[in-house]
DNA sequence: ATTGGCACTCTGGCACGGTGAGTGCTAATT
DNA sequence: AATTAGCACTCACCGTGCCAGAGTGCCAAT
């Protein structure tokens, strides 16, 4: 797309006021709201230029221009980052103070999404990561009840997971801390499905010359990772619904419905974000683009977050394609980083 | 109220014909629901007589009668016991099977609100009980890096709580695993609360000849148990407030505004189910006669669960006035026991 | 006490017309 | 060749008026 630099901007102004004011902007709105020195007829027919390249439409044929999702893209792509990213940090900061009190990680992910959501009035939303992809750090065995044990792990990164199963054999408590010392020597800063490999090595060379507490072992630590495994789908936290209701995008009550009926299944939004788990940095998908907001008129903003070079999770924010896109992008992107910070700190 | 015992059929049809159809019923609705064998305009002097004794009203001067909230007050209270209180009970079986999965008692609450929000078209609500008034079966304390200790207390009620906090000593793991070893000898069973008073107690005597280890021990436990008091808020899981926009009370956006804003506080619905947690058995509060609720055309619905005879939690249906009353009583009734039971299961 | 009939009231939907914002086009201007 | 002013045109929006339908209240008759 080669534009006029003129053109730019008037497309940029629309795409500011609409953003804005969320009505569809006339050519004497454009002149009024940036000094061009020209007059409505001249920005009337660059805008006829616009809307025949695509990036502008009309919701009907005498009323001002929207931007097309072409429009917000070529936006966000090309004119953003000319904008300076001006968030007001001393709030941002003031609100980020609340994640650093020691808490478990789950915690953390918690108040980021109501902080994301808080900061830019849409919706804030934060997986996290599997369990099973995270490092143990501790391993503990309680014995609830005859042959029923419960399993805490925690891992390196500050996560807590826990898991019952019944035992064949009933083990006493003292046995379980032994074999629980015996495993967080052994199995210290490996991922469950490391754990769960090097367990199934075992096996087979133990065959033979197991004990019995060894047996017992095995058999535990193979319930505490398969079960990880089975029932550790992505959680998700998402903050902020409420907000959504308040936007003139979604005063149709018919879109709102629909829009909240596909935030219930939270399942589709997990899939959403993990489809774009592995990219780096900050991405933006507008309307279409990503077939789940298809035809909600949301915009999706999200950066993924991680340990290291290991990515664990993504977060990020969910609005109408009339985001306050120069806003969100950086706060996203801060957002992302903070998490990763806190995640390396928790070690 | 004595009201005619013909005057009852009327009232109790009307509310029956509001609460399936959300519309005003005029006197011909009336009799066409159930065969009075009168007709519409020997209805219409009841239903005068019913509008002037203030269970039903008008919305405006010329259309069919609506109950007010003392008109549903009477219908629970003394027409609602005679009726059948058919369930669907291989549907709430089927679900409830869902919950009998051993896990973590939370999830099992979670699932609750789920399955409550699922069966009535309505709001489920499950408050989780302060961890401070559970009773521990097991404390475990895991060293994170120095100076800076987890700890994991397993409820016998099968609920889990972890607490980060600094130590002013360094200690090994080791040394945790004695100390943790020791209070789950002595404290086996008593509520966070009876320990945090045992210790203090014990503070006096000890205070001189204690050697090291004790002096720990004493700060791990005071840790441990007065973080949780501190921020030991309750909780509260919420399920289906999509549920709520399909119904037509709530179609005005004005009225959803609100009643999705008030819900996003979620202390404040947290309040209200504690304030009615040590009555006995299941509650109706219809409308304004619960202050929270007040403008926003809502019923509550709830019921407290026990373990032993120890209150724990509260849980509940919100939904329109116009609620089936009639399906979401025993079920919340149920749940509740469900609940209990669980609890008592899990020791 | 109950009923049928009748007049009355109010809502909801629909058509109608005026207003205003905004466009596209053309002819004049620089 | 680009810009501008002017003008006719097009819709959405809003208020009005009207009609049908549902339901009531009342009254006289049973």
């Amino acid at each position: 797309m080669d534009l006029d630099d003129r053109t730019k901007r008037v497309l940029k102004a629309v795409v500011l006021s609409y953003i804005e004011t969320a009505h569809p902007v006339g050519s004497r709105t454009v002149i009024q709201g940036s000094d061009f020195g020209v007059s409505s007829a001249t920005i009337r027919s660059i805008m006829a230029d616009l809307g025949e390249a695509g990036f502008l439409s009309q919701p009907h044929p005498s009323a001002g221009r929207v931007p097309t999702e072409k429009g917000y893209r070529f936006y966000v792509d090309t004119l953003l980052n000319e904008e300076a990213f001006q968030i007001h940090e001393d709030e941002i900061l003031q609100q980020a103070a609340l994640l650093v009190k020691h808490e478990d990680m789950r915690a953390i992910l918690q108040d980021t999404s109501k902080l994301l959501s808080d900061l830019t009035h849409y919706m804030g939303i934060v997986t996290v990561p599997k369990f099973s992809s995270t490092r143990v750090k501790h391993i503990e065995f309680i014995r609830l009840r005859k042959k029923c044990v419960m399993t805490i792990s925690v891992s390196e990164e500050g996560f807590i997971q826990n898991r019952f199963f019944e035992m064949l054999n009933d083990l006493s408590q003292k046995e379980l801390n032994r074999i629980s010392n015996y495993l967080n020597t052994l199995y210290k800063g490996m991922s469950l499905q490391d754990v769960r490999q090097e367990l199934m090595g075992q096996i087979q060379k133990m065959k033979d010359l197991y004990d019995q507490l060894q047996s017992e072992t095995l058999e535990l630590t193979k319930q505490a990772t398969m079960n990880g495994e089975q029932t550790d789908e992505g959680e998700l936290y998402m903050d902020g619904t409420a907000h959504m209701l308040d936007l003139p995008d979604f005063n149709d009550s018919k879109i709102m419905k629909g829009l909240l009926n596909a935030f219930e299944k939270k399942r589709v939004i997990l899939q959403l974000l993990e489809r774009h788990i592995d990219s780096e940095g900050v991405q933006v998908f507008i309307g279409a683009e990503n077939p789940f907001l298809g035809d909600h008129h949301c915009s999706l903003v999200v950066s993924p977050y991680k340990r290291g070079d290991r990515t664990l999770g993504a977060l990020g924010v969910i609005g109408p394609t009339r985001m306050a896109y120069s806003k969100v992008i950086p706060l996203v992107d801060m957002a992302a980083k903070q998490v990763s910070r806190l995640l390396e700190e928790n070690t």
